[in-house]
DNA sequence: TAGAACTGTCACATCATTGTAATATTACTG
DNA sequence: CAGTAATATTACAATGATGTGACAGTTCTA
């Protein structure tokens, strides 16, 4: 499934873009403004991992770490600590509060991406295994299979391109030019009508196991994937 | 809907790269070169938000600021400055021209929608919401699904965006006109009678479920949606 | 190198949606 | 209460969007 990720940052333009930066990534992802709203809703639903600011109105970083390491349900959650280059770094680099790493803003996402991946698979492995579910379809993006009802189905590289961005994003409904941008890459030139035509194959292919067609058609608008709920 | 964000920037490659990854992230795009003609396009269709190189042809980014702020419609629009390093950024960063936020290039594309993101939302909540409610009504513009009291109704696309519209703007009268420029588009040319028949179709699908009419008919001036209190 | 698999495009069939005009109904006016 | 203006409803033809099968060009594989 998604790894749940709690960001607890105080400034909004960064909270904001770490929450999009996470999501797009994939991670379900939780925000709290400060230190204590941080401790309820990690109460609330149990993340997977936490990014913590170092400075907090209210409940500072290092208190609610505390905090939260005496609790059942996040005593061994991964945190990563976010501080700004001239807080008590000595102090920091010591992780004596219970943190598991820390980050000196400014930071690039991509490290912190590396960091919460390596962190969550020492503490939860499942969560990032390659294999992704949706109602009766499986697929495994590493190996490149897809299970239909337990059963092995073959899909050509486009199609298994196409069902795996359908599936990271249940539900959402994308447009010809979308799906080509994703699934076919930017500076493809094809058609948009393309699109359907692998729409039809990939529907074909799933219609052998499935008795209902997982792509819905949205007139004038694109294409979506969902399973019954 | 999409935010329609308004780029002021003369210099080609980086509009050019701007107008790129803000569609990619979903938000329609006008493209102005110069501070007069970001006035004129402002005038023709409100943005929801604005980025502003600081030196313009013709009209600064400052000035056209201020004039922005003068207008009824962008009064309030947020605004936000692109500026080169050492454009004075003493006065920039006391924003006191009526900008809410800046930028120094070359800056982090990710950084900058963090930012529009963070601004739109405090500005325009509802243009980021995907999921909208009203009453016993409930649309998802990502999904573009509409639920009346937890039953999935269907809606054609203009009955869908029109219904979109209504339910961002609850209570307010809106003429055949103005539905003809925010549903259908502003250059195209529908008879204003066609709106009521597209309000009866909406009707005949939302009382279905319903029993309420949601859609109040105010005669001589238009249409308007309202929930029971 | 032949055959298989895959891809992109087109043509055509099918179906949903749309705008309009004609007609019915409702709300207002005096 | 009749007359009128505005709106609701219906039917329909035109348009537009999608589904599908065929085909030719490529790439991959044995």
């Amino acid at each position: 499934m998604q790894p749940y990720v709690l960001i607890v940052e105080d400034e909004d333009a960064l909270a904001t873009l770490l929450e999009y930066n996470f999501e797009k990534e994939g991670y379900e992802v939780g925000l709290a403004m400060d230190g204590e709203e941080a401790l309820v809703m990690a109460a609330e639903r149990t993340p997977d991992i936490i990014l913590m600011d170092w400075m907090l109105p209210k409940l500072s970083g290092v208190e609610a770490c505390r905090r939260l390491r005496r609790r059942d349900g996040t005593q061994k959650t991964p945190i990563i600590m976010l501080t700004a280059r001239g807080d008590e770094t000595d102090r920091i680099t010591g992780l004596d509060f219970g943190a598991d790493d820390y980050m000196v803003k400014p930071f690039s996402i991509p490290e912190l991406f590396a960091r919460s991946r390596a962190l969550l698979r020492r503490a939860s492995p499942t969560l990032l295994e390659d294999i992704i579910r949706q109602g009766d379809i499986e697929i495994d993006t590493k190996a490149f299979r897809v299970k239909c009802k337990d059963t092995q189905i073959h899909l050509g590289p486009t199609e298994f391109r196409l069902l795996d961005h359908f599936m990271r994003h249940p539900g959402r409904v994308f447009s010809r030019e979308q799906l080509l941008d994703a699934v076919w890459g930017r500076d493809i030139y094809v058609e948009a009508r393309t699109v359907d035509v692998h729409i039809g194959r990939l529907r074909k292919a799933l219609k052998k196991t499935l008795e209902t067609d997982p792509i819905r058609t949205v007139r004038s608008a694109g294409y979506a994937f969902e399973v019954a709920a």
